[in-house]
DNA sequence: GGGCGAGCATGAATCGATTCATCAGTTGGG
DNA sequence: CCCAACTGATGAATCGATTCATGCTCGCCC
C-alpha cells in the first residue's frame, strides 16, 4: 500500500544491501549469490518496483523507445506497417511512440522535435517531401533513423518493389487483352506514383507494345475515393481512345472507381477491368472482389526495425498481385 | 557540427552564463533580461541544443508522454479513436505510445508493465477481461487510468450510449416493417454486445412487441468477416421462422453476411435488410451502400485524453444511425 | 598459521535539467 | 552618502539507476 513509488534505496533499505547490489541484481545477476538474490527479489515484489526509465535512460544515455512517423494513422496500410515495427520491437523490450504527419510539414517538425528530446533509438519514417534535411539534423544529434516504403541510396531504407507492382499489376491487364489501361495515380512527387509508373511502362513494352498508346494516366492530388471517382469521370468523359483497364493507385482509389462504373451501368470486369493496390482487408469482400497488388506491410515494418536495432540490411521486398473477379472474366 | 548532443552546460559556457540562467530562459523567460535572453537563445540556435526529456522528467517526477491500449490498431475504428488521443494531446506538448492488447492479457501485462517504467503521466485502455486489476496497480503507483468505449462507475471512463445504437438500429428496421431480426453479435463478456442486446430489447418493447419473437441473438467468438458469414449461415440453415434483417455487430461482420447474402442470391434490402455499426469508411463504398451506426471516435478519443490532462468531466457520447440502402427500400 | 586470490558487496560519482537560497549590482529615498 | 529594496544571475543540491574502483570475507594451499 505505499502510495509513493519506490526506488533502489528504497529496496536497498528493506533488503539491507546496497544500491549497488539492487542494480547487479537487475543487470548482472549471474555476479550476486543465490542468497542476497531473492532477498532482494522479494524486498522489490514487497514495494511494487519498477525501475525508472528516466533515470535509466538518463545515466545510459541510451533510450528504449522507438519513434515513428507515418503519413496517415487513419490508413489499415500503415498500421500494419506499425504492428510489424512493434513486434519486432516488443522483442527487444522497447516501445513505439506513433505520431501520423498527414503529410504536413508542420506537423512532422513538431513530432521530430518532441522525439528529439525523448532521446529516442532511433526513428523510423514514411517519408514526405520535406523530411530528408530534417532527419539531417536528428543525425547529428546522432540518432538514425530508417526510411520506410521508400528507398533511397542516401538512406538506410526499406522498401516495397513498386516497380516490380505496376510491372505485376499491367502484365496482367495486358494478357486479360487490355490495349488501353488508365492509370489511376497519386501525385508524381510520391516515389510510389513514379515507380509504379516505369514498372507499368516496362510492362508494356515486355509485352511490344508501345506505352504511349497503351497507358493512360491521370495524377489524382489525394488518394481517396472522391478522387478515384473523378479521376474515372475526367478520363471517361475526355477526348481519345477509352480505356478497358483502371489501375488504381490504391484500393481506396479503386473503390471510388469502381463507384462510377456502376453509376454508368458499366460491368466489372467485362466493360471495364480493375486492379487496386495494397489489398486491404475488405478487397475480397466488395460485390466484385478486387484484385490488388498485396504489400507485406508487417514484414516490411519487422525489416524497418529489426534494421534500426542490429543493423541487419535486408531492405527490399517483392510485392504480389492478387487476381479476384475485378480483373479476371473467368471468375465472373 | 558538434557530433554530440549539447547540454545546458554547454549553453551555458557557450553564452556565458550559470546553468540556471539557461534554465530560466527556457522555463520563466519573464525573470531574464532581454539581452541575456537572446544571447541564451543564439547559443542554443547555435550548439542545436535540445533539452533532455529524460533528465527534466527525472527532476520534475511527471511525464509528458501518455500509453494508449487498444485492443486492435489494425481496426480503422481504433486508429480513429488514437487520432483523437494524438490531436488533444498535441495542444499539450504530449506523446503518445500506442500499443496493442490483441485481447491477449499477457501482451497486455507486458504494455502496462512498460508503460509503468516509462512513468507515463497517465494510461488510456479500452479494456479487455483482465484490465481492472492492473489498472488497480498502476494506481497504486500514482499513475491514473481512463477506460475507453466502456462505462464503469468504478473508474472514470468515456464511452459511447451502445443502448442507444442498439435502439437506434432496432427502431428504424422495426420501422422498416420487420418483425424477425437476427443480431449478429460479439462475445457476451463484451459490455459493447451486452448494451447494444438492451437497446434492441428496449427498441421492441417500445414498439408493443414482444423480444421473444422478434429477435435472434448468435453470438461470434471472434467479429471478422468470416465469422459473420458463418453465424448468418447458422441461423438461416436453422429451425425456426428465418429472419428478414441483420443487425450486425460491426462493419466488418455485416461485409460477411452480405457475402453470404450474395451466395443464396437474396436481395439487399429486398429479401433481407442489414445494418451495420461503426460506420467505416467503406461503408458508403460497397455495391448495397451500408446503413450503419456511427461513433464519434475521435470524439471519443479526444475526451479521453482531455479527461487525464485536465480532469473536465465529459464522458458519454450519443452513436448516430446513418441509413443507406441496405436497409431501405425506398433508397434502392 | 600466514598469505593469497577469487568472489561479492559497497557506495561515491555520474548523467542533464531544475530549483531555490544566496549573492551581486542597481536604483531611489531619506 | 548610506542603506533599503528590488532585480537578475548564480551554483550547489536534487531526482533514480548505473558503474567501477575499492574493500571485505572466505577458503585454500604452502
Amino acid at each position: 500500500m505505499t502510495a509513493q513509488r519506490a526506488s533502489v534505496k528504497d529496496v536497498a533499505l528493506l533488503a539491507g544491501v546496497s544500491v549497488g547490489t539492487v542494480s547487479n541484481v537487475l543487470n548482472r545477476p549471474a555476479s550476486v549469490t543465490e542468497k542476497t538474490r531473492t532477498k532482494v527479489e522479494q524486498a522489490m515484489a514487497e514495494l511494487n518496483f519498477h525501475r525508472n526509465a528516466s533515470a535509466r535512460q538518463l545515466r545510459a544515455g541510451v533510450s528504449r523507445t522507438v519513434g515513428v512517423i507515418v503519413m496517415d494513422v487513419g490508413n489499415p496500410y500503415y498500421t500494419e506497417l506499425a504492428r510489424g515495427i512493434e513486434d519486432r520491437l516488443a522483442n527487444d523490450d522497447h516501445t513505439l511512440i506513433l505520431c501520423s504527419s498527414d503529410e504536413d510539414p508542420h506537423r512532422e517538425a513538431q513530432f521530430l522535435r518532441l522525439l528529439a528530446e525523448q532521446g529516442v533509438r532511433g526513428v523510423l519514417v514514411t517519408p514526405i517531401a520535406s523530411t530528408m534535411q530534417r532527419l539531417g539534423e536528428l543525425r547529428r544529434l546522432g540518432i538514425p533513423s530508417v526510411l520506410m516504403d521508400s528507398l533511397s541510396s542516401q538512406h538506410t531504407s526499406v522498401g516495397v518493389d513498386h516497380v516490380s507492382g505496376g510491372r505485376q499489376a499491367i502484365t496482367h491487364l495486358i494478357a486479360q487483352g487490355h490495349r488501353r489501361i488508365l492509370y489511376l495515380a497519386g501525385p508524381t512527387d510520391l516515389q510510389q506514383t513514379r515507380h509504379r509508373l516505369r514498372g507499368a511502362v516496362e510492362a508494356v513494352q515486355a509485352a511490344g507494345l508501345d506505352p504511349a498508346d497503351v497507358l493512360q494516366v491521370v495524377n489524382l492530388p489525394y488518394v481517396t475515393a472522391n478522387e478515384g471517382q473523378r479521376g474515372l469521370i475526367e478520363a471517361l468523359d475526355g477526348p481519345g481512345p477509352q480505356p478497358t483497364a483502371v489501375f488504381a493507385m490504391n484500393d481506396v482509389v479503386a473503390l471510388g472507381a469502381m463507384r462510377e462504373l456502376r453509376v454508368r451501368g458499366l460491368s466489372i470486369p467485362g466493360d471495364m477491368a480493375v486492379v487496386g493496390y495494397d489489398d486491404l482487408y475488405f478487397a475480397a469482400e466488395l460485390m466484385t472482389p478486387l484484385s490488388s497488388v498485396r504489400q507485406p506491410m508487417r514484414q516490411l515494418g519487422w525489416a524497418a526495425a529489426d534494421l534500426l536495432l542490429t543493423d541487419h540490411p535486408h531492405t527490399m521486398f517483392e510485392p504480389e498481385l492478387i487476381v479476384r473477379a475485378s480483373s479476371d472474366l473467368r471468375r465472373t
